[in-house]
DNA sequence: CTACATCTGTAGTGAGCACTACAGTTATGG
DNA sequence: CCATAACTGTAGTGCTCACTACAGATGTAG
């Protein structure tokens, strides 16, 4: 029958403006009024389009982990477990001293306690930190196995050890740490990998896709 | 004159109670009421003797900071700047998942972001936050001094990424890791504490305290 | 014992919160 | 061109929040 009147919003841009709410006020901080105001709707087309405020705050962060899941994935590609550090843990001192965006990551910031009522936010949001680590281990593992990570390296331990960087490195800069700063404490967490690398030689031995391609 | 009613209540018991709900709920999500009950006072007495909601966080603060910073106090005695490091880390690995508080840190629970009022809050737990890290930069100063750091070493840095993995810690420990997770980030955050270290002999040349205490 | 200073418990206060009823608006289907 | 379906803006709803007025309680000083 009738399709009824169309939506008068771009329900992505809103997503945006939203997601920078969350991030700089955490989800028990940022106010619908303060929601409502960023995105440029009135409350009722937010209910209609995300349900409540938990509803605004999922779509939100999937918007997030769409963005830096399709980081993470392209890093992972790095030849080695080490690259994959290096690149990894620079990238994201980058992005989180990004001024365009508020300092650290939204999934922290958006909440790592809450009131009584939200106790599920803070579950979503390390659930999702959780995803990173998850892949990180992965990659870890496959390297371990093509032999650019020692045979007693522990891949699910480094995983967890960088995700645990990477989640300092965010509050650090949510409290005003510049890029720089980021850069060194990256630096040093590499150092944490220099012991589990084969050597240099063996592992460029084990990097033949680049070799393959081009004979 | 007269001396008025004395109060009822154990001010530092209190501060006991109220530090656990914060810890547990952030400084946004817990409610005077909560605070109250788990206090067992009621308002007015509350507010007589810590002023305000961020007065009573304050004050809980404070007590918690002591806490901490003596046992602080105590690791930065190690002899050497590895020593601490590692004190420091399992330390804390196991404060952070002691069973009879809330898991992680109060100084990263309590609040990265606030809603537009509070906005000192985040601000306030960064400080002493860095109070930690200024402590460590100090103690890492003299280890290069004394020559167990390597000339090359930067104490800033170090220090920096130390505070940078320990609140990792606290993030990981709050969503549900458990000590021995945390301890093995520990161990692989020590690593990056060997290529600054001179050599373990020259290391234990220059920690003559018990030596000299004991000929 | 009386006067007074401070605390305690009851019972609120206005403000701000997430959320929504409703009437008006703008599109499509027939 | 009319009926219908979905969205929009106004103006609230009840509720919870941090905080407090006030009266009664309980101590000390003289």
């Amino acid at each position: 029958m009738a399709m009824g009147r169309p939506r008068c919003f771009d329900a992505e841009k809103a997503l945006d403006e939203a997601m920078e709410v969350f991030w700089r006020h955490g989800y028990e901080g940022a106010t619908i009024a303060q929601l409502t105001e960023a995105m440029g709707i009135n409350p009722p087309s937010l209910y209609a389009a995300f349900g409540s405020k938990e509803g605004l705050l999922r779509a939100a962060l999937d918007r997030y982990t769409a963005k830096r899941g399709a980081f993470l994935t392209e890093t992972l590609c790095a030849p080695t477990a080490r690259v994959v550090a290096e690149r990894l843990l620079m990238g994201i001192a980058e992005a989180q001293t990004d001024p365009s965006h508020p300092p650290g990551c939204l999934l922290v910031q958006g909440g790592l306690a809450c009131g009584s009522g939200s106790e599920n936010v803070p579950f979503e949001l390390a659930s999702r930190r959780a995803e990173t680590e998850h892949r990180l281990r992965q990659r870890f593992e496959r390297a371990k196995a093509e032999g650019d990570l020692t045979a007693t390296a522990d891949p699910a331990a480094l995983a967890r050890y960088l995700s645990a960087v990477i989640v300092g490195m965010s509050v650090m800069a949510s409290s005003g740490a510049g890029r720089e700063e980021l850069r060194e404490v990256a630096r040093l967490s590499l150092k944490a990998f220099e012991q589990q690398a084969e050597t240099v030689t063996k592992a460029s031995a084990s990097t033949p896709i680049v070799a393959l391609i081009q004979p």
